[in-house]
DNA sequence: TATGAATGAGCTTTCATTCAT
DNA sequence: CATGAATGAAAGCTCATTCAT
């Protein structure tokens, strides 16, 4: 009771720092951020901040960790298993870009995460990252793998090759949309998600697959 | 004669720095480096940094124009403009990938260039490399837009997500790279490239373009 | 409450620093002086000094508008603007004398505010400055201008001429007291001020003022 | 003959230092000053400098020997000594001020020089500084003790503060003009020190010297 | 002799972190 | 629990001084 109300405005107060922490890191980069900033943005203290995440390190990693969570607790929300690989997939490129537009500070704290260097410090919390990052892959993997089986997808091509071709399709897709800023969810959503999946399916090819290079 | 030579010993010296910022830049983001890590990296004193660069901002940004200026150079040297739009697409995505290949760290600063905000700054110089960067989308642009002319690529798909698409798929594929490390060019490059390149022209559905989704 | 005593100790604080920037601009000069000595001089740590100025130069012209007003506000207080201007002029001399050997360092921040070329950056602050001194001296200039018709000073002397060997006899005799140092006050204050004011009175001539060159 | 135009040479350089370090430490102060400025004003390379000068206090100390070795050339070759007391004393105001105005910077390294706590550093240096100073100072000393021997100055006030008095009264007529900044030389000259030495003499009373305060 | 590129000590300033309230 | 004033390590930057040319 009192117990578990405690827990929920304690829960209620961490995510409103980790949103906070996610509009800055993702604006500024690690260094750049300033702690005093993350709190300001969640209306509390400096000091407060500390009560809730050991230093700015955990704070970062919390925040990376706070992003997987969420974009995976998204696709298992929205995403529905029992379809086939290539809808699956489909319905993936759909929702994750949903995701990102609902959230865009989500997309700028996934580059950082991909590309700055401070995680390599604390070993332990790295390692979980990578898991974390390994886990979306590896579904993304075997989503492709059991369309090789299924003969939905071409055999010739290896599966990780396939992956990087999607998700770098997609990932851009969203980086475009981020970078231009403007445009109407959820309709325009429908058509990248056409054109996305009519290149990554068909290609882009005029006379489709005779004589393929 | 000692003026020319005196010219070309600054300038040696001057790359020797950018190549060192590349390398901190490139692994710790704008924030995390140091100046004296980057002075350190290039074998000079943290004040004789500042004889070439006025701050940190201007090192900065100078990285990312000599990263940028070496791969448009790059790419003029190597690429033939004088082929089909096919050939030279393929022409451009193999020697991306050897580009980044031959010097991990441009693909670093490169990502940093497109999702720090430091950027927005000194207005003046992020006018110049927005212009440089669109100057090298455009040149893509113009390419798929002339395949589409010449009947080569579909025209049902516009040409700005093909260009998306293409640019994704590439940097990705770097991006795996750099993160998985090891693998020998060139042999492997031209069998990412062909698996990448199959993918963009022709997709990777089993039964090929009949009932296009 | 909390409040007011807050904002009590805030101040005591502020002119706890800058009584110690009083003490080292002083002795050593706007760029000599070190923000860290100041610091230290004021018990505190370099970064809080931080928290009550914007910079050093922000530290620099509060100083020098803590001593002037501080001198405004003595001189308010110990002069009695009901006497004659000859009186009044006479305590002003003794004030200004005593007030600089309570505190000895004003009269080096006074110097270096008079000559130090700093103050010609931060326009607005320069401008403050500027006004404060002109204060300072229009209310000697009106006083001697009273003074004048009112029959009791020549008037076949400019006032400003007048004004300027006034301040110039005052200001040497404090740099006079501060060079030399010690000397007990206020018995040798009382001896000084006679001098003074009987050679700006009645000159030094023994002949009086018959055939005066 | 070689050799004495070689010195002549160096000599020549030596003053053309001298008189661009007096130029920017007049403006500047000292610790504000840079080396390099005072290379440029020079029209010599950084490292030529030190050639003539062991360091920035050497050249400092040197500047404000220079200065007064000129002063005291300029009074021995202008002032009589063969005059009166009085009129040596009006002699060396009008020239001083002349001095003073034919090379404003002057009058700042003077200031300089009395209030910046630089000096106290290299002890060799500052006694000769402080002998020279006391010199000029005793050679005023001198004379007003013989005017009040001769009967032509009061002896009712001491020696010193009527010294005192007659610096402060010049120095502030030379600080105004800086300041102020245009008069027209030597006209305004004259005017001013006939105000001054009027006062000097006789004092601003209207009533002479019946009932003195 | 003259130069000015190179140096690095030292300065100003920032900011993650602590802790008394 | 929450605060934010205080801290001081560490960073960016300057500039007196040196030295190879």
């Amino acid at each position: 009771m009192g117990k578990v109300a405690d827990l929920n405005v304690k829960e209620a107060k961490r995510r409103k720092i980790l949103n906070a922490a996610l509009k800055i890191f993702s604006r500024k980069g690690y260094g750049t951020a300033a702690i005093e900033e993350v709190a300001q943005e969640a209306g509390i203290a400096k000091g407060t901040l500390y009560l809730y995440f050991r230093d700015k390190e955990d704070l970062f990693c919390s925040t990376i960790m706070y992003f997987i969570d969420n974009l995976a607790a998204y696709l298992k929300k929205h995403v529905d298993n029992n379809e086939g690989p290539l809808d699956i997939l489909r319905s993936i490129a759909y929702h994750v870009l949903r995701f990102f537009l609902q959230n865009k500070d989500f997309f700028g704290i996934f580059q950082i995460f991909i590309h700055e260097d401070i995680l390599c410090r604390h070993e332990e919390l790295f390692k979980i990252l990578l898991e974390k990052k390994k886990e979306l892959l590896d579904y993304e993997h075997e989503l492709v793998k059991r369309g090789q089986k299924e003969g939905v997808f071409r055999r010739d091509i290896s599966t990780e090759d396939i992956v990087i071709c999607f998700d770098g399709m997609l990932t851009n897709t969203i980086h475009q949309f981020r970078t231009i800023g403007a445009f109407e969810p959820p309709k325009d959503v429908d058509v990248k998600i056409l054109s996305l999946m009519k290149i990554f399916m068909h290609g882009i090819s005029e006379t489709g697959r005779n004589g393929e290079a």
